[in-house]
DNA sequence: CTTTTCTGCTTACCT
DNA sequence: ACAGGTAAGCAGAAAAGC
């Protein structure tokens, strides 16, 4: 090969990994080079290392000794030397020990726990590709130029072209506000597996249909023949070939498609060569499936984080996001495909459910990607794993980078078993309509309150240090004292979120809101957001590394005397407080004395409030954290009532909501009571739509472990007794049918019921009318007068009978 | 012995 | 596997009523 002249390579970093040459492990970046080539930059000198914190019983130089004295030519210790770091702000002299195999940090870490005078082995559990980004700062998704000499494309590497990083490695700053996406690949899967009523198996049943479409390009359908499907297996591995993408979607694969198509290739002896090396997909970090060289984006993820829908079908989500609208499409339920395939009339069907399925996820990948690409570059994690990771794990790979930036060593993952501690207040609402109603937001008050009394665990004043109360900021109520100077490891990142943030949103302002370049700059700024807010609530996680209580006591401590301090006030200026939750205060919109409030609560508390939304009219029971709220613009807000709520039915939930939207409309309680009574008597009669009466309840572990018998358990019981699988996390739909004894004695999945077995009447008594009554009871509204005859009264009658 | 009240378990929501 | 605060239903136990 020739080519050995260093060249400039400007390359997009997708993902990393790393492979064993003999006993060398080399660094694969995986990339899009300015060309729209596909490349592989290989580095063969990095090192797995990890450090060693002694406990000073034992000379430093004497511990290097005894830990190289550990080394096995499997795997020889390369290098002991002694560092200066920082271990939670303090300077501390450590010893940095390095390796040559990865796999064997694992071993050599408890190998030198072992030794004497060795406080902690630190860093150890740092992954060796992600290890080699952190340490030379580079973020997936960006643009880098990189010194590099060309070499060949290595055996089973299906890449355009490879290299060797022969010298620096740095961010193109000319592509910053580049679209990360853009002319990158992204392929949509989905697989339809044989099955009747039961869970499939793949040692048996075959993928009969295999959907697929590159973004921009026609959906393609391939088919079994009968039941033989090792050439759609095959066939799907050579597609995925000769569409080279380098993102893969699909909606649930990391948890079925991915595994199920693993087991059934190895069944059929079929290679399932899809990545950009010849290795099949693996699974690996977070519940995510890996495939070489490509990104493999599960968009269930993503879903996760729309609350709205309670129960995550694509079916539902697309239509929500109004991508595929479901009146719009063939619906099929899982446990229908086999007979649809079977019978040659349905077959077509089949595939036009299957079309809209994949239509349905290219659909939510267009929503989705450009925030997981952002989140991937401010993160630090690769787009396929950005996601599968949970909220704590994004930030805490964000905090690990800083730390190394900041020399500040990683604290090790332990162990807790903590108790709890208090969190923030929630005012006892005033009952009943109140009109006009501003609502006042704290902005970012949690993270706001960290950077101002320089909250963290480094900063955090421990037993048995002595500071001037001049030094330290004490939190109210519980004491925890934190010094004022330096400035600590959270408030050095959060002040860089937050003037980052301020730089984006000002940088938005140039751009109208439907340009790309905007959207682009929102989606960052919502990524840095959401990092910035999860601060507080990862001090607080005993799992988090950088776990410390005092810190998360300690604001929400500040939390509550900022905001009874503002309480005050607004009773001073004479505003009246109607409810408040946390960063939030509901009062009566009079313009001069909200803009007093605000005025007072920016200068003299230092913190930044406004007022988030006005509400025409809004309603509360006594109940906390639960209210309806009819906006200026006519939008009606529930918040925290049944009709916002996954466990209870569809019938229950619109009738819930419907009778709030006319009471706070109209005001009309007659019309409400009608409006109920009406739905009373459908449903009685039997025209209410099955699919509405289903409740649905999350299994949070296998049926059996359950202390309590519960409805959904009953039915989810009945389901594995069919040998279809359930496991926890999974949505159990159930409808109660007739019957005497327990109520989930009577619960059975809603399809294996039939509509004549529903007890109607359980529809009526616990659900339609209870969450009707939530509402209508406040108006002197009875259970009688739902399921029976009454009298008549109006909103206005009320409130002229309250004054 | 029957009815009412209390408590624990469970889920899902709010900020 | 980010936090605590809160509402609410159901099952079953405990307490109260008879």
């Amino acid at each position: 090969m020739k080519g050995s002249d260093a060249t400039l390579l400007s390359f997009q970093l997708l993902d990393v990994s790393y492979e064993m040459r003999g006993s060398t492990p080399v660094i694969i970046l995986w990339g899009r080079g300015a060309d729209g080539s596909r490349v592989v930059v290989f580095y063969g000198e990095f090192r797995p290392y990890f450090y060693v914190l002694p406990d000073g019983s034992v000379g430093l130089d004497q511990l290097a000794a005894m830990i190289r004295r550990l080394s096995r030519p499997s795997s020889p210790i390369l290098s002991v030397e002694r560092v200066r770091r920082r271990f939670i702000g303090r300077e501390v002299e450590a010893l940095k020990v390095t390796t040559l195999v990865p796999a064997s940090v694992r071993e050599y870490r408890e190998a030198v726990r072992r030794l004497g005078g060795v406080r902690d082995v630190l860093e150890a559990d740092i992954p060796f590709a992600l290890r080699f980004i952190i340490d030379f700062n580079l973020y997936p998704m960006r643009w880098y130029v990189a010194e590099v000499r060309e070499v060949a494309v290595p055996h089973g590497y299906s890449v355009d072209r490879a290299y060797t990083l022969s010298g620096d490695i740095r961010e193109d700053e000319t592509r910053i506000q580049e679209d990360p996406l853009k002319g990158l690949r992204v392929m949509a899967f989905d697989i339809e597996v044989y099955s009747k009523m039961r869970t499939p198996d793949p040692k048996k049943d075959p993928v009969i249909m295999i959907g697929l479409q590159q973004a921009g390009g026609e959906i393609e359908i391939l088919e079994a023949e009968d039941r033989s499907d090792k050439k759609v297996i095959a066939g799907f591995v050579e597609r995925v070939k000769s569409i080279d993408p380098d993102v893969i979607v699909g909606y649930n694969q990391n948890r079925f498609d991915w595994p199920y198509l693993v087991e059934r290739a190895r069944v059929l002896g079929v290679k399932l060569a899809v990545g950009r090396r010849s290795v099949e997909p693996q699974p690996g970090l977070y519940g995510h499936y890996s495939v070489s060289g490509r990104l493999n984006v599960d968009l269930l993820d993503f879903a996760e984080e729309l609350h709205e829908v309670k129960v995550k079908t694509l079916e539902e989500v697309a239509d929500y996001l109004g991508v595929v609208k479901i009146g719009e499409r063939v619906t099929l339920e899982w446990w229908q495909i086999g007979e649809y395939w079977d019978d040659p009339s349905k077959r077509e069907i089949l595939r036009k459910y299957l079309r809209d399925d994949v239509r349905s996820t290219m659909g939510l990948a267009e929503k989705f990607l450009p925030f997981g690409a952002e989140l991937s570059q401010v993160s630090g994690l690769p787009l396929d794993q950005v996601m599968a990771a949970s909220v704590g794990f994004r930030l805490e790979w964000r905090l690990i980078r800083e730390a190394a930036k900041l020399g500040e060593l990683v604290p090790n993952r332990v162990e807790r078993s903590e108790g709890r501690y208090a969190g923030a207040i929630v005012l006892r609402p005033k009952p009943g309509v109140h009109e006009d109603i501003a609502v006042l937001d704290f902005a970012s008050m949690y993270p706001n309150i960290m950077v101002k009394y320089n909250v963290g665990p480094d900063t955090l004043v421990r037993p048995g240090e002595e500071y001037g109360e001049e030094e330290v900021y004490t939190a109210p109520e519980v004491g925890h004292k934190f010094r004022k100077s330096p400035p600590g490891f959270f408030k050095k990142i959060l002040e860089r979120f937050l003037s980052w943030r301020r730089q984006i949103r000002s940088e938005m302002k140039k751009h109208p809101p439907d340009s790309p370049e905007y959207k682009l700059l929102d989606e960052r700024q919502k990524a840095i957001k959401l990092l910035a807010n999860a601060s507080y609530g990862y001090m607080g996680w005993p799992h988090a590394r950088w776990y410390c209580r005092e810190c998360a006591e300690a604001v929400t401590a500040w939390g509550r005397s900022i905001i009874r301090t503002a309480i005050r006030k607004a009773g001073e200026l004479g505003l009246e407080v109607i409810y408040g939750d946390t960063d939030s205060l509901f009062v009566k919109n009079d313009p001069e004395k909200v803009e007093r409030l605000i005025r007072f609560v920016e200068e003299e508390l230092g913190f930044d409030i406004k007022v988030d939304k006005v509400y025409r009219r809004v309603f509360f029971t006594e109940a906390k954290k639960r209210y309806v709220g009819l906006t200026v613009d006519g939008k009606i807000d529930v918040v925290g009532f049944e009709a916002v709520r996954g466990d209870w039915s569809e019938l229950a939930k619109e009738t819930q909501f419907k009778v709030a939207e006319i009471v706070l409309k109209t005001g009309s309680v007659d019309e409400a009571v009608d409006y109920v009574r009406n739905i009373i008597e459908k449903l009685r009669r039997g025209q209410v739509d099955m699919r509405k009466l289903v409740i649905w309840k999350t299994l949070t572990r296998p049926p059996s472990m359950y202390e309590a018998r519960q409805p959904h358990v009953t039915a989810a019981l009945l389901m594995e007794r069919a040998g279809i699988k359930v496991e926890p996390g999974a949505k159990i739909g159930y409808v109660v049918t007739k019957g005497s004894g327990p109520l989930y004695t009577r619960a059975k999945p809603y399809f294996m019921a039939s509509k004549e077995e529903v007890d109607v009447e359980y529809y009526v008594d616990k659900q339609v009318v209870p969450a009707a009554l939530r509402i209508l009871q406040y108006f002197g509204v009875t259970e009688k007068r739902l399921k029976g005859g009454g009298r008549q009264s109006t909103l206005l009658d009320f409130m002229r009978r309250g004054k």
